[in-house]
RNA sequence: GGAGGGUUGGCCGAGCGGCUCAAGGCACCGCCUUGCUAAGGCGGAAUCGGUUCAUCCGAACGCGGGUUCGAAUCCCGCACCCUCCA
């Protein structure tokens, strides 16, 4: 949720963020309207109750006759009394519901408009001229014996996959990197639950716009996770936390990818479930830009170490989550695709996902404040995308990159399994 | 699936119809005492909302209803946690 006193103090801020996401801006002013009658309905109320107060303590002193006429008039107030307050909780509900529906507030400086208007922050590396075809990762994963898609389907159906042999220890080790790289940064390593109860997954943020990409058991009311975000986002809900915290979480995710039929149907690209390790900050708010950065350096040191091209993009406002009022993906060289595609992504949730799951800090005066949450990605199971295809040697052997090999019992070379 | 027990402030914990505007303790913040450490004394704040320049008012004892002039306390639902049984 957003903060109900900044939008009093500057409503034109929020319409202006409205916009920039392509919403419609009037639910500030729905918004407004209803906090005043709120607002009003309170005063009524506790007015009323005050009064109610100190007559019954008059009633507890009073006897015989005047006693009586004292019960009466008692019932009276005690009716008025209920009937603000139910005018009270219906204000609060009208309130409530507006809030949130309103997405978070987005930075000045993200970019306006939608998906495609992204904003190209810098360039790392150039993608490398091959002197052969270059092959997709999914056959050079088949030749390798690591990535098996139709037994996947059989099992699971499209859009699942069994990691194999080489491919699974791939994975292992990319992940275990990952970790590495979190631990020796400060990050408290977690294994998180993958499923969470309702109000854990509204206080996310997921369950807005992108409800349908969420699963959901119905038996049991509680929703698969599409990222540790959400479990980390509420480890620490309804708490007041005594300083910044930073964990890494490591968890299968699952997305339903509703709507993108058609769209990466081939190899590991786009999947249903997969693999990630997701670094998740809690921090004062006049941190916050300063650990995005960070989040990001992070990103893009991992990058660095699987030795793959990449830019960095400014995402623009209409293409961030609901929590989100920054976010910064780093795109990886896919040479079969001769194109850029997402490998991580960092978001600055400000205050946007504690207000919901009520997750504060006490500040200096000891007073508990709204904390901020930032997320960002340090590896996927997409990864191996980008490693196998960019590493590739021509004859269908794959280059592990240096600092991988550690995690790979010193392997250097991918060779394709004979058959 | 069945049977019990529980849910009170940052934490522990008392209270079971109006001396609770939630005791007491821990932790926290001042001040004082003791040469340091450890400890002790006195005082304070504490959660949410409304309102104000400081104030004041209201709410809050898992959640939602009910009984009552008045509910942490009585009644009814629900959720969650724990233990035991299958």
């Amino acid at each position: 949720m957003i903060d109900l006193k900044a939008v009093r103090e500057n409503p034109e801020a929020v319409r202006a963020s409205q916009r920039a996401r392509g919403e419609d801006e009037s639910v500030v002013d729905a918004l407004l309207s209803a906090d005043e009658r709120r607002r009003a309905a309170i005063s009524r109320a506790d007015a009323l109750r005050g009064e109610q107060k100190l007559f019954g303590k008059q009633v507890g002193r009073a006897k015989g006759e005047e006693r009586e006429a004292l019960l009466a008039k008692g019932k009276e107030l005690a009716a008025e009394v209920k009937a603000a307050e139910a005018e009270q909780h219906a204000a609060e509900a009208e309130l409530t519901e507006l809030h949130r529906a309103i997405p978070n507030v987005v930075h000045p400086d993200a970019p306006e408009g939608g998906e495609d208007d992204y904003v190209v922050l810098k360039h790392v590396g150039e993608p490398r001229e091959f002197d052969f075809e270059p092959l997709d990762h999914l056959d050079l994963g088949v030749k390798l014996g690591a990535i098996d898609m139709e037994r996947g389907a059989k099992v699971s159906g499209s859009r699942f996959y069994f990691l194999t042999g080489i491919g699974a220890q791939l994975e292992l080790a990319l992940l275990n990197m990952a970790a590495s790289l979190a631990t020796e940064n400060g990050f408290t390593l977690m294994i998180t639950p993958t499923l969470v109860r309702p109000e854990i997954m509204a206080g996310t943020g997921f369950l807005g716009q992108h409800a349908s990409e969420v699963y959901r058991l119905r038996d049991d009311d509680l929703y698969l996770v599409g990222t540790s975000e959400v479990p980390l986002a509420g480890y620490h809900a309804d708490e007041i936390l005594d300083g910044e915290r930073r964990y890494a979480g490591w968890s299968s995710c699952y997305r339903r990818e509703a709507g993108s039929y058609g769209k990466d149907t081939r190899g590991i690209i786009r999947v249903h479930q997969f693999n990630k390790v997701e670094m998740f900050s809690y921090v004062r708010p006049e941190d916050a830009e300063a650990e995005h950065a960070r989040l990001l350096g992070w990103e893009e040191e991992m990058l660095g170490r699987v030795e793959v091209p990449y830019r960095v993009i400014d995402t623009a406002a209409g293409d961030l989550g609901t929590s989100a009022a920054r976010k910064f993906d780093c795109e990886a060289w896919v040479p079969s695709q001769r194109a850029y595609r997402e490998l991580t992504s960092t978001s600055n949730c400000t205050t946007f996902q504690a207000r919901r799951l009520n997750i504060r800090y006490r500040d200096e005066n000891g007073k508990p404040q709204t904390v901020a949450t930032l997320n960002g990605t340090l590896a996927t199971t997409r990864w191996i995308v980008a490693i196998l295809e960019n590493h590739q040697m021509g004859d269908g052997s794959v280059r592990v990159p240096a600092a991988l090999r550690p995690y790979l019992g010193g392997r250097e070379v991918l060779e394709p399994i004979s058959r």
